[in-house]
DNA sequence: AGCACGCCGACT
DNA sequence: GTCGGCGTGCTC
C-alpha cells in the first residue's frame, strides 16, 4: 500500500500539493505537523500536513518529503477549519492564510549551500579566474550561499559558473535547512557553593571588605537569594545592586559567584494578578447583566457604550467569568490601540494568564505564544492580539471580545488573506460555541443594523463612567470666519479663544487634522505644475522633517527641488496644510506651550506612538495636533479641549462610507474632551455647519445618523444591504489592463447585470508602474454569496487561460471595506 | 509567490 | 561575444 500527504504550502495557489511517503511516516504522521519538502527545482520548504491518505496522483509522480519536522502537530483542528472559512470566504487559498497565521520562525526555508568537494584533487590551472574566485573563497570558508557568489564575482549571472564548478566536481551543492527559533537562555548567578554556609559567607565578607562593589554585590545576592526564593538574574542583581556586569564578572571569575543558564521565555510578565477586580458601577453592572442574558440566546452582543463608558471593565468582568470557568478569551483591538498601558491594566488583573500577540513582536516572541497556545499553557489565557491573534491555536475558547468593532484597520487589504478580523472572530467563536462581543462607542453601521435585526443582542451605555459630562460641540463657519477676516492661517478666532481659554487654565488640548488630502503637496506658482511620483499617478509630498519630497504609495523620495521642473522658475510653493503646518502655526500662535505632533512620520520607531501619548499623558506637552491615530489614545484626563481643523475633506472622501467614517472620527476624537468635573469642549471647523453628519456629531445623534445612513445604502445598494466584492487589476500595460478588465466586466455583467460596476480607475490609477483599474460586484442580500463566488471563479478560470491575460495580476477583495 | 529558463537589446 | 533585463510557465 503506498502512502501520500497532502500538505499546504504557503504560496497563492488553490491546488493541493501531495507527496510520497513511507509506511512508517504515515503510521508517525498526523494532520496539522510540519515537514520539510522539495518543491520546484532544488528548494525545500515547510508545508503542513493536511491529510494522509493512498489515493496515487493520477498525473504525475508525487516527490517523497524530505523530512518530518514535529512529533506534534503545531495546528488544531479547530484552528485549520477557521483558516479553511477564511481561505473560502476571502477567495484566497490556504496557503496564504497559512503564511499569514504562522510565525516566520515555523517557516524554515532552504537556502543553497556550496562546500569544496574534498575527494576530487583540483589543479589552479584547471579553473577559469571566477572559478578559482570561488574555490579560493571556500578554502577559506568552509560553504558559500549564492548570495555570496554573488558579491564575491559582483555579477547577478552565477548559476552557470556554479553549475561548471559542480560538473568538474570541484564543489557539492546541497540544501541548508536552519531552524530560525533559538530558545533563548538566560544568565542566572548564585553564589558559588563553596561559600554557601553562614560561616563560609562571613569569612568572604571579610576577605571582601577591602572591595566594597564586590562585597555590596554579594550581600545584595545574599539577601536576594533570601527574600526571593527563585533564580537570580544577572541583570537583576546588577539593578539590585548598582553593580555594573563587570564587577559581577570579576565575583564569577574568583569563583565566588556561580553563573548558569536556563531557557526562559522571552514573553513574560511579572506578578501574580489581582483576583479581586474592581466592582463595577451600577450601570456597569446592568449593562453586564444583559450582556450575559444575550449570550444565553444568542451568539454575539453589541456593546454600544458611549466613550468613556467603562466599556474596559465590563470586559475585565467577562473574563474573568470565562476564567472561572477554565476557557480562553480572546480580546480583539486594532493594532494601534494595543498599548503597553492596556497590556499592563490586564495584567493587573489576570497576571500570567495574559499572552500578548501583535506584529511588533519579533518572531521568538510569537513562537512563544503560540507554543504556549499548543500547550492549553496557563500562559495562555487571555490572549490580547491584534488582528492576526485570530490565527492562532486556541484550544478552549469561550468568549471573543472585539473592541473598536467600528474600526476599518481590521479589514485586511494586502497581502492575501484580506479578511476582516470582527466578521472572522464571530465565525470562529462559532466553531467553538463561543460567544463573541463586540464594543464600540460608534458601532459600525452593519453591527448595529445587525443587532436592530435581531441577529445580535444590543446591550447600550449611555452614561460616561463616574458621570463625566458629554462634550460641548461647536461648529465653526470657515466661509464666515474667512468672509469676515476671523481667520489666522487655517485657526478662527473662536478657536483661539478656546485654546487661550484652556491654556490659561492649565488644561492640554488636541487638534486634529486628518491625513487625506491634507498632504502638502508642491507646486508651481508660475506655470501650475506639482512634481508627480515618477513611478505611481500622484503628486508628491513635501515632508518638512526631511526637506524631501516622499510618495505615499511607493516611497519614492527625492530631495526638495529648488526650481520648478516645467519652468526652470524658483516659484515652488507647498499647498494643502497637513500636521507639520498646524504645528509650525500654533508654535507661532503660542510660542511658550509645548506643542507634539502625532503622525506617520513621528510614530515610526517601535513605540513612537506610546511614547508621544506618554509624554502627552504625563502633561509634558499642552497642545497634541495628529491625525485619526489620535482616536485611540487611552486616558487623556487633561485634555479639555478638541479642536478638529476641517471636517470638510473627511465628509468629501469619495467613499460611500465616508460620512458614517466622519461621524465615528468626529465623535471618537470629541470623546477625548472632559473629565469627571470639567465639561469638555469640540470645536469643529467647517464650511458647511449645516452638513447633517455635523449636526448628528454635535448633537450625539447616533440613530438619526444611522437611519440616515442607512437609507442611502438602502437606496444606493451598499451595504450593509448588499454585499460588495471588489476586483483590481493591475499591469504595468495601460492598454492591456484595459481589455483585461473589460474582458472579466463583460463576463460578469452577463450574470449579474446592472449589479457590475466599472471597470473604472481608481483616483491612483498607477502605482509602482502598474495601472489599476477596479470592477465592483454588487450582491444583492437574496442573492447567493457562495454562487457569487463559485461563478467568479470560473470567469477567473478562463481569464487565466487567455494568454494574453494571465500577465495582469487579478486581485479579488471581498467585503472591500 | 518564487524561481528557473530563454529570448533579446546593449555594452566591454 | 557576454551580461542582465524581462516575459513565460511551472511548482506535487
Ligand atoms: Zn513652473
Ligand atoms: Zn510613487
Amino acid at each position: 500500500m503506498l502512502h501520500f500527504i497532502d500538505v499546504i504550502l504557503p504560496i497563492p495557489l488553490q491546488k493541493a500539493f501531495t507527496y510520497h511517503i513511507t509506511e512508517a511516516e504515515a503510521e508517525f504522521l498526523s494532520v496539522g505537523m510540519r515537514v520539510a519538502v522539495p518543491f520546484g527545482k532544488s528548494k525545500i520548504y515547510t508545508a503542513l500536513v493536511y491529510s494522509i491518505h493512498q489515493n496515487p496522483p493520477l498525473a504525475y509522480d508525487a516527490k517523497t518529503i524530505h523530512q518530518i519536522i514535529d512529533d506534534t502537530p503545531v495546528i488544531v483542528a479547530s484552528q485549520l477549519k477557521h483558516w479553511e472559512w477564511i481561505a473560502n470566504y476571502y477567495m484566497c487559498s490556504l496557503g496564504e492564510v497559512m503564511r499569514a497565521a504562522m510565525p516566520n520562525a515555523f517557516m524554515l526555508e532552504s537556502e543553497t549551500m556550496i562546500s569544496k568537494n574534498e575527494k576530487t584533487e583540483i589543479l589552479d590551472s584547471e579553473l577559469k579566474d571566477e572559478e578559482y574566485l570561488i574555490y579560493e573563497a571556500l578554502s577559506r570558508q568552509s560553504s558559500l550561499k549564492i548570495q555570496d557568489v554573488v558579491s564575491i564575482l559582483d555579477k547577478k549571472r552565477v548559476l552557470p559558473i556554479i553549475n561548471g564548478l559542480v560538473k568538474k566536481g570541484v564543489v557539492n551543492l546541497h540544501e541548508e535547512i536552519y531552524e530560525k527559533y533559538t530558545p533563548k537562555l538566560v544568565r542566572y548567578v548564585k553564589l558559588h557553593h563553596n561559600h554557601k554556609s553562614s560561616e563560609k559567607l562571613q569569612e568572604l565578607l571579610e576577605v571582601l571588605s577591602r572591595a566594597p562593589k564586590q562585597r555590596e554585590v554579594v550581600l545584595t545576592l545574599f539577601t536576594m537569594e533570601a527574600a526571593l526564593k527563585k533564580p537570580i538574574k544577572v541583570a537583576e542583581l546588577a539593578e539590585k545592586s548598582g553593580a555594573s556586569t563587570s564587577i559581577i564578572k570579576a565575583l564569577i571569575d574568583k569563583s565566588i559567584l556561580e553563573e548558569y543558564h536556563l531557557q526562559m521565555d522571552r514573553v513574560q510578565f511579572e506578578g501574580e494578578g489581582d483576583a479581586s477586580a474592581k466592582r463595577l458601577s451600577e450601570v456597569q453592572q446592568l449593562a453586564y447583566d444583559e450582556v450575559e442574558a444575550v449570550f444565553q440566546e444568542k451568539p454575539v452582543a453589541l456593546l454600544y457604550g458611549v466613550t468613556s463608558s467603562g466599556k474596559t471593565e465590563i470586559y475585565v468582568q467577562l473574563i474573568q467569568k470565562q476564567l472561572d470557568l477554565g476557557k480562553q478569551v480572546l480580546y480583539l483591538l486594532p493594532e494601534i490601540a494595543l498599548t503597553t498601558q492596556l497590556v499592563n491594566r490586564l495584567q493587573i488583573y489576570f497576571g500570567e494568564k495574559v499572552a500578548v500577540f501583535h506584529s511588533r513582536y519579533s518572531g521568538n516572541e510569537r513562537v512563544e505564544v503560540w507554543q504556549n497556545m499548543l500547550a492549553n499553557s496557563e500562559k495562555a489565557q487571555v490572549v490580547i492580539g491584534a488582528r492576526s491573534s485570530l490565527l492562532l491555536p486556541f484550544r478552549n475558547l469561550g468568549l471573543i471580545i472585539v473592541d473598536e468593532e467600528h474600526e476599518q484597520s481590521y479589514k485586511q487589504f494586502d497581502p492575501a488573506p484580506r479578511y476582516h478580523a470582527r466578521d472572522a472572530a464571530i465565525v470562529l467563536a462559532n466553531i467553538f460555541k463561543a460567544k463573541t462581543l463586540l464594543g464600540s462607542a460608534t458601532p459600525s453601521l452593519e453591527s448595529y443594523f445587525n443587532a436592530r435585526q435581531g441577529k445580535y443582542g444590543l446591550v447600550e451605555l449611555k452614561t460616561r463612567f463616574n458621570n463625566v459630562l458629554m462634550p460641548d460641540i461647536e461648529l465653526v463657519d470657515l466661509a464666515d470666519k474667512y468672509k469676515r477676516k476671523r481667520m489666522k492661517g487655517h485657526f478662527s478666532d473662536r478657536l483661539i479663544e478656546e485654546m487661550t481659554e484652556t491654556l490659561d487654565e492649565g488644561f492640554q488640548i488636541i487638534l486634529f487634522q486628518n491625513r487625506r488630502g491634507f498632504s502638502p503637496i508642491i507646486e508651481c506658482t508660475t506655470c501650475g505644475t506639482s512634481p508627480q511620483c515618477p513611478n505611481c499617478d500622484v503628486s508628491l509630498t513635501y515632508h518638512q522633517y526631511r526637506d524631501q519630497l516622499r510618495c505615499h504609495y511607493c516611497g519614492y523620495n527625492s530631495a526638495m527641488l529648488q526650481t520648478c521642473q516645467a519652468c526652470g522658475n524658483a516659484t515652488l510653493d507647498t499647498k494643502g496644510f497637513g500636521t507639520e503646518q498646524i504645528e509650525a502655526e500654533v508654535k507661532t500662535l503660542f510660542p511658550d506651550k509645548k506643542v507634539a505632533r502625532m503622525d506617520l512620520d513621528t510614530t515610526r520607531g517601535k513605540y513612537g506612538f506610546e511614547k508621544i501619548i506618554t509624554g502627552f499623558e504625563q502633561r509634558e506637552v499642552d497642545i497634541l495636533v495628529g491625525t485619526q491615530m489620535l482616536t485611540k489614545g487611552l486616558d487623556f484626563r487633561y485634555v479639555k479641549l478638541v479642536g478638529i481643523m476641517n471636517a470638510d475633506n473627511l465628509l468629501n472622501f469619495p467613499d460611500f462610507r465616508a460620512h458614517e467614517r466622519s461621524y465615528q472620527l468626529m465623535a471618537q476624537v470629541s470623546g477625548r474632551a472632559g473629565r469627571t468635573d470639567l465639561r469638555g469642549k469640540v470645536l469643529i471647523q467647517t464650511y458647511n455647519p449645516h452638513h447633517n453628519i455635523l449636526q448628528q456629531v454635535s448633537t450625539n445623534a447616533y440613530e438619526a445618523m444611522f437611519t440616515e445612513q442607512m437609507n442611502e445604502r438602502h437606496n444606493f445598494k451598499y451595504p450593509p444591504i448588499y454585499r460588495l466584492i471588489k476586483i483590481t487589476f493591475k499591469h504595468k500595460d495601460y492598454n492591456r489592463v484595459n481589455l483585461a478588465a473589460d474582458w472579466y466586466a463583460t463576463s460578469l455583467k452577463q450574470l449579474f447585470k446592472t449589479n457590475v460596476l466599472g471597470p473604472e480607475f481608481p483616483p491612483v490609477s498607477r502605482i509602482r508602474n502598474l495601472y489599476h483599474k477596479n470592477i465592483i460586484i454588487k450582491i444583492p442580500p437574496q442573492q447567493s454569496l457562495a454562487r457569487t463566488k463559485e461563478a467568479i471563479i470560473k470567469i477567473d478560470n478562463s481569464f487565466n487561460a487567455v494568454k494574453d491575460f494571465r500577465s495582469v495580476r487579478v486581485v479579488i477583495n471581498v467585503d472591500n471595506y
